[in-house]
DNA sequence: CACTGAACTGGAAGCGCTCCCGGGAGTCCG
DNA sequence: CGGACTCCCGGGAGCGCTTCCAGTTCAGTG
């Protein structure tokens, strides 16, 4: 039995075994026309190296080196044979000797960790990753998408970071009692967090100021007349939602109006359909819903036209996040727009600034509230003012 | 002016012009409670190496190295020592230098060259994307996403598999005259196609069988008595558009139906409105409609029903994907299913069996009619029999 | 014209791992 | 009891790059 080679790690992570040589029976016949060198198969072309570089251009690897890394101490005309060699050779430098040269490895990772079925489809990571990516395109940093919502696939992030194949991590928000939560501290390797975690305020994170966001959409219902106004939380166990709620109380209370409008949810447009359905059941007056995502928002917009309550005429409804999927209801929802592209975008340059060994401050985004059909003014009661606070 | 250090490589890459020290400006004051040390900043912790391992052990390296890859001969006795060190010293391998050593960087790439705006928050990409990251999951290969929709980032990935970041790569089928679809050739780096370009048979792919499927749509439409059949083609500049039209055609002709109520749409659900307003009013005597995927299949819905046809009695309609929301549609709709997760699965399994030196076939994955509520049974024209082909 | 310092230059030492290879120990058989 | 295997084992040569360092060159000065 001839020793392991790596490639077999490809085939069964314990190398010994029976094993079966390959290629085996899932062969193809060749088609005449083409050689394997051509089809990316056997031994890929080797690439032109460094020295190769510097013995064309006459000069030492050091230099070829220097020039490479745009360092100085190199004359000009070297630096010009050197260029040549390059260009001649078509040269391209090996991440992987340079990254154990470095000891930086040249990428990072984007990590979701969220087990919703709808994984890295959501909407709502792919906006943020499309910030993160255009961000990460201006540095020489290789992006790493790791969807891990198994404690196995966890684990799997964790060693991947262990092993220092990452240089550094950006992770949304986990629930507080997450394993994950101190990757920083346990592998010293920078860790940014998109959204904070409950209970827990990391050292580096750029979160959307959620209070305030909610504060601002429940005073525009305020500032519209309504007055029994109820809310749809999310999960009370994750800092969004919290934080989201806080801000409906906030405005509640400054404009003295009773805040025990509450039904629970859970960000899912299901659960937005039971928690409207329970409000109407509990407190048939109410007249404004602020639902803390639009998702629910949209099971609240259902189940109130179910239940033949006119929107905006009879119910004001708002949503949080503005997802495109916001202005495809119908009415058209009023919401409260998050930054998504922005906060990818920050948690990038963050990571970027930590890479380089700078001290950033974490970052709230402000939310700011986006008006289309779902709420509209109303009748205000005798003695206020109609745009009053 | 200091040397050009590899950091400086995230900062600007060019190292040289007016460079700022970091750390600077934007600089937290420190939390008095932590050190640099246990935030994943200054020198990360220096792991063990396998020297250590190996001394700690009391064995040489290659033994240590041996057993570290389940590699035979080696005795029982140092392969528990070595184990016992690996333990006792947290010892992780680096992926660095053994990718150094092996020229196998233990990674492979996923890419999405989409230019759609949804990017990869495209359900359907969700999913391949789900059944590719479990198949891997199986090995020890990690995972890169690249979402290179633009030139830039499409010159971005080409130079990363040139520079042999990753060991393979999985690309979605692109349009033919697209210059990625070379990427094998020009880089000697294995190839997976999902799907096929246009007039291009790459060496492996997997792919869905649009044709059959599409041939299975109309043909459940016939069955159910339906003759005047419409179709909304995608754009015919692709392969699964033209496979899909093809399956209509079939199926057409073989029953002796006129095949020529066709509009083009865009695989977009306003491209399927647009489509199916121009099908009302060239054919209003329609009584079915093949939308070539669910999205076009939506919009369709939508218009039948702004004309008052109702579905599926006066009008039945099919689509094709399935994807989540085919389900959410009203009514819900009767559409091909394609075997999405499988799909992605299926590519890293071939790709891992070529990296393993294996020769696999191209596979062609079978898609299933899924019945549900836009498709109605209705009164065949006398002379037919109701069931029959 | 000797002297200083700055700008270059190339040799060489790694980075941490794999794997070839030759040597030693143990086993089996004639 | 010696030869021929078979198994183990450790030394050492890389993989391709960065970077320290000592040495060289060459203006510019007094």
């Amino acid at each position: 039995m001839p020793p392991a080679t790596p490639r077999e790690r490809f085939q069964n992570r314990s190398a010994y075994g029976p094993r079966i040589a390959a290629p085996r029976a899932n062969l193809c016949p060749p088609r005449f026309e083409e050689s394997d060198r051509t089809m990316g198969i056997s031994q890929p072309a080797r690439q032109p190296t460094l020295d190769e570089v510097a013995a064309l251009a006459g000069v030492s690897r050091s230099a070829a080196s220097r020039v490479i890394n745009n360092a100085p101490h190199v004359s000009a005309a070297k630096r010009e044979a050197v260029l040549r060699a390059v260009a001649e050779l078509g040269y391209v430098p090996n991440p992987t000797a340079r990254a154990l040269a470095t000891s930086q490895v040249g990428s990072v990772v984007f990590a979701v960790t969220n087990d919703n079925p709808a994984a890295f489809g959501d909407p709502f990571f792919a906006q943020v990753v499309r910030g993160v990516s255009t961000e990460l395109a201006k540095t020489d940093l290789e992006l790493m998408l790791v969807v891990a919502p198994s404690p196995h696939g966890r684990e799997r992030l964790r060693r991947l970071v262990r092993a220092r194949r990452a240089d550094g991590v950006m992770l949304m928000a986990l629930s507080g009692d997450d394993p994950l939560a101190h990757l920083a501290e346990e592998t010293g390797v920078p860790v940014v967090f998109g959204g904070r975690p409950l209970h827990v305020e990391p050292r580096w994170y750029v979160d959307v100021d959620n209070r305030a966001g909610a504060r601002l959409a429940v005073e525009h219902l305020i500032r519209t007349g309504h007055r029994r106004i109820a809310t749809i939380t999310g999960p009370l166990d994750t800092d969004v939602a919290t934080a989201r709620h806080r801000g409906f109380r906030d405005a509640m209370a400054e404009a003295g109006l009773s805040a025990d409008r509450v039904a629970a949810g859970d960000f899912t447009e299901a659960g937005g359909v039971a928690a409207m359905t329970r409000l109407l059941d509990a407190h048939p007056d109410l007249d404004a819903v602020f639902a803390t995502n639009d998702a629910m928002a949209a099971g609240a917009l259902r189940v109130l036209r179910a239940h033949g309550r006119d929107v905006p005429g009879d119910v004001g409804v708002v949503g949080f996040d503005d997802l495109p999927a916001a202005s495809h209801t119908d009415p058209q929802l009023t919401t409260v727009h998050q930054p998504i592209e922005a906060l990818g975008r920050e948690m990038a340059r963050m990571l970027v600034a930590l890479l380089a060994g700078e001290r950033p401050c974490p970052i709230i985004l402000p939310a700011r509230l986006v008006l289309r059909d779902s709420v509209r003014p109303r009748a205000v009661p005798a003695g206020e003012a109609a745009t009053g606070r």
